[in-house]
Order: structure tokens, then C-alpha cells, then sequence
DNA sequence: CCGATCGCGGTAAGCGCTTACCAAAACGGT
DNA sequence: ACCGTTTTGGTAAGCGCTTACCGCGATCGG
């Protein structure tokens, strides 16, 4: 026993295929890169070559010389481990899920490029996630950024080095942003709540405070309530985290209060939805009986909560992959043709707005 | 408009470094890399320098120089884009979240060793995978590899090269492999239902064929079963795929042929349970009081279905942060005390077997 | 039939680091 | 003060690729 991988046989090298197949070395390389040179007869040598030795040219020496890693580096906010565990969501908010299936899209577009994700995340509180998220830039071609891990002024800074695309965030004059349709999702919803249902008091379950999807979400939620005359409840009381631990305290804390729930409630996220549906049935609480619930994203589980959760769904693969199709082009020509690229949303009827089962499209 | 990224900035370099601190670019790179040689007078004047360009050196010149990347390669199967979207899984199954919550595991034992991630995905059935994992290989210095993303032998070939550790298959003579106690796990369920419950009547939905997990566990459910003589149903017939949609389809297969359901099913993973409680759902089956349900991983949503999920909890991030740091030390050692590294495994018990809201652990 | 042109492919110069090797400086003991 | 050590830090040789540059033989027009 123990002696697994105590032989490791270096790869070989371009100089091993050059030799096996009698050339040089930059025909080799001419012949792996596609170029016009090289004449069938020996494009055929060294290809045969290249099989017989299993060769794959080395990443590192290829981005050193080509100044091309063929990576890009894909930036999240992790939730410390232990955070959560005084609930019963201890392991639930381990899986950010929107965070994965964004990944998901990015790494499936990146794929058909032929590059490849570099992952790394970041406390949501480390002092200095600048240097590790650096670190990753220069170990690759550009970055992804998902909401809120850098400061503005060091994402400018960042900026001025690679490429970077951010996602529910902002566009500035050197990054781009790519998001969902906030504001026409969340409309749709109030308005489904209004007209459809007509609930008379909505709440709005906040995210964090400096998130520009949290704000551009209340925002339309509040618009709309105002121009139909509805009560729209929000505040401190309201404030979450958008996890699901952070929705479930909420209303805890509310019903301890004694304050009276409104009709309905808006969460700014899934996540936040299913700790409050959560909360609700422990305290007995009917959905959506009593009170009406959504939530925003429609990520995978909303369809298997009970009630199932209506939803703004985002498109949430594209949005990764529209990141990544967003950054290459800036990798290439430097120069994408929009900033602020907006997906379209649309308003997903499940059964906890108070729509019948299977209700709507 | 549009001029986004049109003026990157090369990053410094290394001698702009040591320019700025008036030494020569060893000892630039030598108080980088901690060695005890520069005195601390010369050590200031290059951390100085550091702070004020902003440096962080290149990770491809430093891979190809040093010879360690810090990046590790992960590769995972990826369910196809429309594959399951005949039914109302449509998406559910682009959240495999089980390799997700390990990759989370592996990023944050790999962040506190300062290495990054590497993900890519192949196809289920994608001919060349080996190839793009290759190329993965050779971007990073060692890789892991979730279940049946390679065969054998391609296995064999890939490990004389880099270090490879794989999760939930089967070590070898070249390559580690990390596990959860399936038989333990499953004999402690298995005898839960027979026991506690008195069920006469079980069946096992499996996983794919060729996962040694999935065989494990038949196996230890099996056992079980013949051991206290209680009728243990398997076969074509119950063959699943680890999905939620597989898991459905083998329920309402049975149901439409008219095939008398077993007193309790055990599935070979929680999503393949999340589809089979779906179509007794859609049957009007009552779940336990008619059908017993129980998965097996314990993946984030089992608590969250109706009714919750009993399941076999696997410490699933800590599989993953196990998988990383057995691959460490072979990078850097070449060679792991133990080849089959098994994690320990335990029963949850929720309300699907039969046990009562919130029962015991 | 010869010089201009072109296709092909080799030589060599980096890409930005790490580190072996060595010279100079600093130190210690007699 | 001198010689033997030990520190310290500079010089230069790669790491494995890509590609600019250039020479060579083949091709072609007049």
C-alpha cells in the first residue's frame, strides 16, 4: 500500500513530438494552432505524433507565451459555514443554489469556447478578498463577479487590469453588468397580486440593503402598490438576508411581536421564501390561505415546496452564460457592444400566491 | 458608450518591482516566496514596492517556473441541457446539488491551502471527454473526479500523469478514492424500516449500473433483507438513473403495468426519492402511509419536501474537503497513507418512512 | 531560362517567474 | 589583522510554449 503516485511520469513535451515526428518545434505548434503553414504531409506527421504520445500541451506555457490561459475566474459570496446553524436551515443555505446553477451557465458556455472556470469565493466579511480574488485574475483571462464581493473602488481598480463582468450589479465605465429584468418581473407579480388576487396589503421581504437587484425589486413591488392605492409594508422589521434563515427570523420575530401579517408577501429571493414558508407552517399559518408568498429567481426547488412557490423566474443559466459570452468579447476586442445587458423575466403561478394548483403557464 | 475595457493596463511585473526597490528580481521573488534569505531591511524596501505597484505575480509564468499551479482540476457530469425536460423536471436536475455542495467542500479546503478551483463538466455521453480532461489536467496539478466521468482505463492512462482522486468510485493502484460508509448507512436504514417499522415489503430503485455507490448500497439493502426474510424487490424494472426524473418514470411505469407497490422504497439517491414522492404524489399514493419513501445523501431540500425526506446523510462537504486534501499531499508528496478513504455515514430519520413530524435523529 | 515571388518550415527570442550558482559582504575567532 | 564561514543578493539558465524573422527550394511570368 502507499506507494500511489510515487511514479508520475512527466508529460511530454512539444520537443518530444517535434523529435518523434521529425520537425521543429514551431511546426508543431503551427500544426496544434490551426495555421496555414504547414503542408498536409507533415501536418500528418505531427498530428500522428501527437496521438502516439498522448500529448496536450501545457496550459501554463502556453498562457506564459501566448498571453492566453484560456480561463476565466468566476468570483461568489460563500456563507460561512457555521452561520446558519441555529435553525433548521444549518445545511440548506450551504447550497446558494442560484449561485450554482449561474455557474452552471457560465461553465457550459465557457466549455463551448473552449475555456475553462476558475472558482473561488469569498467570506462575506474578509478584509481582504481583493488580494485572493487578484490572485485569480492572474490566473486567468477575465472575471466574473457575483453580487457584492468587492467594493466599488476596488472593482475599479480591478478593472483597469482585466476584464470584468459583474452579475446583479451595477455597469460602470470599465466593467459590465449582466441581470435580470427586475423591475418588469416584479411588476408583473404586483400586479397579479393586485388585479388577480386582489390583496390589499403587501409586505416586501428586503435583501441585503446594498444589493441593486434588492433595490430595483422593492422599488417596482412599491411603484406598483402606490399606483393601486395598496398598503405597502416594508422597513427594519422587514430587512433579510436573502437566505432562508434570514426569512424565517423575520417573521418569527414579527409573529412574537404581535404585529398583523399583511395578505401577501414579497420576498426578494427564493431563498428568502422558503424560510418564511417555512416559518409560517410552524406557526400554523396557512399558505396561502392566510397569507400569500413569492418569491424571485424560481430556482429549481420552488416547484417542490408545498405550497409550490410562485416566482419571478430569471433565466438563470443564460445569465451565466451571457456573462461569459459578455466577458469574452471583452477579452478579444476589449470593447462589448452594451454595458448593461438586461434577460427577460416572467412571472412563474404556482399555488402560494393563492392560484389553484398547476394554475397558469 | 462602448469603450468599455479599451484601456487595460498591463499589470506590473516582477521588474518593475524590483526596479522600484532598487534590487534585483530574485530578491524580489525570494521575499515573495518567504525564504529566509533577504534581510529584513531589503525585505522592507520590496514589500514596500509591492504595496505601491500593486503586484501580484502571474500565475501562468509561476506554474510553468515552479511547477505547481495551485490550481486543482474537478470534473463532474453534467445532465444535458433538455434531457429531462419532458416532465416537470425540467430543470430540477441542472441543480445536481450533490456535486455542488462537494464542490463547495473542495473550493473551501482548496481556498485555505491558497489553491483555486478548476470545474469543467463533460457530457454524459461525450465521446472524447478524456480529452477536455486532459486539458484540465494540464492547466492544473492535480484533478478529482466525481463518479463515471471517465473509464477505466482512460482512468489508468490519465493517473500515470497527474494525481487524480476520485469520489464515490473505486481506488486503484494509481488513484485515491473518497466515499461515504454506503453499507453502513444503508444496513442502519435497512434495518430502521424492517425493525422500527415492520415492513414486509421492499424494493430498491437504483442508480446507474456502473456506480460502485449504487452497488454498495443494493448490496447492504439486500443483505438486510434476506437476513430477516423480508421480500426485497429490484430489478429492470426498478432501475433508475440518479435523477428526480428517472425516479418518477420507474414509479409510473409501474403503476400504469399495474405492478403492486412494496410496502417501502428505497432510493438509490435523494433526487431519484424527490422524483418517486412527485409521482406518488400525481397518484394520490399516500406517503409513508401507503408507501414508505426513504433517499439517501441527505442533500439540502430532503427537509424540505412534503413530507420530509428520510435519508442517509452523507457529510457531503466534508467529502469533498477530504477529496482535496488527499489530493494535496499526493501533489506533494506523491503518495496518500490510505488509497480508500471512507467517511462515516448516518441514519435521518423524517416523516417519509413513517416516523413522526420533527421524530428523532 | 532567369530573377521575382511564394509556400514551407527552421532558428531563436521572448513570455514572467524560480532557483542553482557564485561573488561580495559581513562576521567570528585567534 | 587575517582567514574561514556564513549571509546576502546578483546573474543567468531554464520552465514549455508561440511567433517574428529568415533562408531555402519550388513556382511562375516574360
Amino acid at each position: 500500500m502507499a506507494d500511489t503516485q510515487s511514479n508520475i511520469q512527466a508529460p511530454p513535451t512539444i520537443y518530444d513530438v517535434a523529435r518523434a515526428a521529425g520537425v521543429s518545434i514551431a511546426s508543431v505548434s503551427r500544426v496544434l494552432n490551426g495555421h496555414r503553414n504547414p503542408r498536409q504531409e507533415t501536418r500528418d506527421r505531427v498530428l500522428r505524433a501527437v496521438a502516439e504520445l498522448g500529448f496536450v500541451p501545457d496550459g501554463a506555457a502556453r498562457a506564459l507565451s501566448a498571453r492566453l490561459k484560456e480561463v476565466v475566474g468566476v468570483v461568489f459570496r460563500r456563507v460561512p459555514w457555521g452561520e446558519t446553524s441555529e435553525s433548521a436551515f444549518a445545511e440548506e443555505d450551504e447550497s446558494l443554489q442560484f449561485t450554482d446553477v449561474i455557474n452552471r451557465g457560465i461553465e457550459v458556455a465557457a466549455q463551448r469556447r473552449g475555456y475553462n472556470l476558475l472558482i473561488g469565493s469569498v467570506d462575506v466579511d474578509e478584509h481582504d478578498a481583493h488580494r485572493r480574488i487578484m490572485t485569480m485574475a492572474r490566473k486567468s483571462d477575465g472575471l466574473i463577479l457575483h453580487d457584492r464581493v468587492l467594493e466599488p473602488s476596488r472593482l475599479a481598480q480591478l478593472s483597469q487590469h482585466v476584464p470584468v463582468v459583474t452579475l446583479a450589479g451595477v455597469a460602470t465605465q470599465t466593467t459590465a453588468n449582466v441581470r435580470g429584468d427586475n423591475g418588469g418581473g416584479m411588476g408583473e407579480l404586483a400586479r397579479h397580486l393586485i388585479r388577480d388576487h386582489g390583496y390589499l396589503t403587501i409586505a416586501y421581504l428586503a435583501g441585503h440593503a446594498d444589493s441593486p437587484d434588492n433595490l430595483a425589486r422593492r422599488l417596482a413591488l412599491a411603484e406598483q402598490a402606490a399606483g393601486a392605492g395598496v398598503l405597502f409594508t416594508e422597513g427594519p422589521q422587514w430587512q433579510g438576508n436573502y437566505l432562508a434563515s434570514g426569512g424565517a427570523k423575520v417573521i418569527s420575530r414579527l409573529l412574537v411581536d404581535g404585529v398583523r401579517l399583511p395578505r401577501a408577501i414579497v420576498c426578494a429571493n427564493d431563498q428568502t421564501a422558503v424560510g418564511v414558508m417555512h416559518a409560517l407552517s410552524q406557526h400554523g399559518i396557512d399558505v396561502p390561505g392566510e397569507v400569500a408568498v413569492a418569491g424571485f429567481d424560481d430556482i429549481p426547488v420552488a416547484r417542490h415546496l408545498r405550497p409550490q412557490l410562485t416566482s419571478i423566474r430569471q433565466p438563470i443559466q443564460e445569465l451565466g452564460a451571457t456573462a461569459f459570452e459578455v466577458l469574452r468579447s471583452m477579452i478579444a476586442n476589449r470593447a462589448p457592444q452594451d454595458h448593461d445587458i438586461v434577460l427577460p423575466t416572467r412571472l412563474i403561478r404556482r399555488e402560494s400566491c393563492g392560484c389553484p394548483p398547476d394554475g397558469g403557464r
